[in-house]
DNA sequence: CCTACCGATCGGTAGG
DNA sequence: CCTACCGATCGGTAGG
């Protein structure tokens, strides 16, 4: 009884999560009210807190889904038996496929984040500065072994980084190209500068 | 007298929007009271309406005083005899300087321009695609040429967009690595990337 | 440039 | 899940 309980307040949760990430990346967080959340989601403003705690829950729901996607992904490829440019292109390839496919959450957890409340802010900020340290780690690697131009590694990340995060404007205004090309030409871009 | 009064006016007005650039910018607009901008400017809040019309016409003030840097940029480096390749890397350098040496206003252009009021905000947005499709051109100049890699220009306009717009996060929190050392790995990576 | 103040809206609670 | 409501804060105005 519990268990239904739960899986029925976990799936109304969701749809209160999704309408927000919607919301947060076209309004941002401190704009949407939970009013404007509500009518999102067909009920009005009071009846939200049956599932979530507070306004800014869903906002650290959010970001950490996203974070913990993005550090799963580059453990899995850590451990690939690959050279350091087949793993740096196995994670732009990711990340442009989650800001393809998870675009609010990705764009909220992006640009939002700063609206965290600690201490989730400086966890955020501890997990992103250790993703972009392994991501240094590789770029490195590839330049020891004299696969990769010298160049200041954390330029390189920040370079990558920045690039696949600025997808948030490839709105869908742009029909005439789809995912894949998009996703091609930008790692040939970005990995074609690094390579020697 | 008038013009006396309209200096004075003027730098106090300018006192204000640099205050609120930097607020802006860590705080965001929404997030930034009228009241936490006349703290930092040193007067009450009612006294920031001798100076300015409105919490919305400061962040106007910004955003099209950034655009316009760009805008006049661009055509200085478009009437250049120069190829494509060098009017790319120009204008890469440019973008990099000014978020260097305008973090605050670049970055509030970047990140609260949708909070712009009706028309600034359309004429905003026109201007902005205006300014992508002038850098397409010149992309398509070079792949025309064939100095560039045959890539769609708009992904490569994206892309270079994107990299430079993420200098944001090199807060300068990174001491150990200095303007031109990034400006000269950023332009390397991206414009070696495109290059044939 | 300040004090005093306004109506609107905010996130959230009480109680059923 | 709703109605009724609260204290806090918002952008901005009146008046001097």
């Amino acid at each position: 009884m519990t268990k239904i309980k739960a899986a029925k307040n976990s799936s109304k949760k969701d749809v209160i999560i999704n309408k927000a990430a919607a919301l947060f990346r076209t309004k941002g967080f401190i704009a949407t009210s939970m009013r404007d959340l509500a009518d999102a989601v067909g009920v009005e403003a009071p009846s939200l807190y049956n599932h979530i705690g507070s306004k800014g829950e869903i906002l650290t729901v959010i970001c950490f889904k996203v974070a913990d996607s993005f550090n799963k992904q580059l453990e899995d490829t850590e451990s690939e038996n690959w050279n350091a440019a087949e793993k740096i292109e196995n994670i732009i390839r990711f990340h442009i496929t989650m800001m393809v496919n998870n675009f609010n959450e990705v764009f909220v957890a992006n640009n939002e984040w700063k609206y965290l409340e600690d201490p989730f802010l400086q966890t955020f900020l501890n997990q992103r500065r250790a993703y972009e340290k392994r991501l240094i780690t590789l770029i490195e690697t590839g330049i020891k072994k004299n696969k990769f131009k010298v160049i200041n590694p954390y330029v390189a990340v920040l370079t990558l980084l920045s690039a696949v995060r600025g997808l948030g404007f490839w709105q869908k205004n742009n029909k005439n190209i789809n995912a894949k090309e998009l996703e091609d030409d930008m790692v040939n871009h970005l990995i074609s500068g690094l390579i020697k």
